[in-house]
DNA sequence: CTGCCTGCAAACTCTTTGCACGAAT
DNA sequence: ATTCGTGCAAAGAGTTTGCAGGCAG
């Protein structure tokens, strides 16, 4: 998905819920998809304020949740005390995370047959699936062997 | 793994560690094992209060970690606030969770195909995989049909 | 006795929320 | 003109930590 569809597609969800397109919210769109990688909600805040100074934290975290919602962004939570997003180019992707532990990189993983395990699971217990997450945490090979975790940016 | 088989293990990790067997520990090991379910930090302080009331909030957050790493407990993170945990009856089990949103129940299922699946998806990247988490969430098809959710305790 | 362990309460991090002002429709 | 959106700062939840006294080894 190119930027501009994708703005235009959050345009379209705001209006279809009845939200307002505002300068902040726009801001906040546009920093988020400028990112080549995961970010954090302070990291976003401070991408858009360098779009729009006037944006705030609680901006930042009033509109996370709705780009989130309407699969603009997605949404990464890998155990930490805090939540990772990133552009959603592809929402119909099946994508598993391995997490680098010495360089605290994410990697996004084609996972197509999540979704079967799913289903089977579920139906034995009389639940129809929503959503899943298969997650991988890892160390570096490369770190052991030359003492620098080559994933490192 | 019976109480007594993993007090016993509990014991031995801590003195191996150089630490020391208090009875606030014991008393947090005690109610842990008693535990039929996932269990928060703070239900546990509950318990094991019960069992002594000296125990405070801050050695059920400090002896946590200490039983999760000695393979007592198993920690599970599904991406709310904060952690569950559940006594670690058998180690070497891989295990999904499915998560159940309309009562919140967890159901722990057998999942032996993941370790495959880590190591063939991190082995491409150069890691090598420590640890995986699979989980589903899902919705009730009772509750659905029936307006009540059958699993709700 | 030594030094780890403890309870208390304050600190911390990330996130959410109440309020009065401001802007989109 | 209405009503939603906003920034600010305070609150909130869960967890961690500094400190002075206490207990295991």
């Amino acid at each position: 998905m190119r930027n501009a569809d994708a703005l235009a597609k959050f345009k379209h969800h705001l209006t279809a819920k009845g939200l307002r397109v505002t300068n902040q919210r726009l801001a906040i769109f546009d920093a988020a998809f400028a990112q080549k990688d995961h970010f954090t909600a302070e990291e976003l805040l401070d991408h858009a304020r360098a779009i729009d100074e006037s944006v705030s934290r609680a901006t930042v975290y009033r509109t996370l949740p709705i780009m989130t919602e309407g699969a603009l962004l997605r949404e990464v939570d890998i155990g930490r005390n805090q939540k990772y997003y990133l552009p959603n180019h592809d929402s119909s992707a099946q994508v598993a995370q391995v997490i680098c532990l010495d360089c605290d990189k994410i990697f996004e993983i084609s996972a197509p047959f999540m979704s079967w395990y799913g289903n089977t699971v579920s139906s034995k217990l009389g639940l129809t699936p929503v959503s899943q997450r298969l997650q991988v945490s890892a160390h570096c090979d490369t770190l052991k062997a030359t003492g620098v975790c080559k994933h490192r940016a």
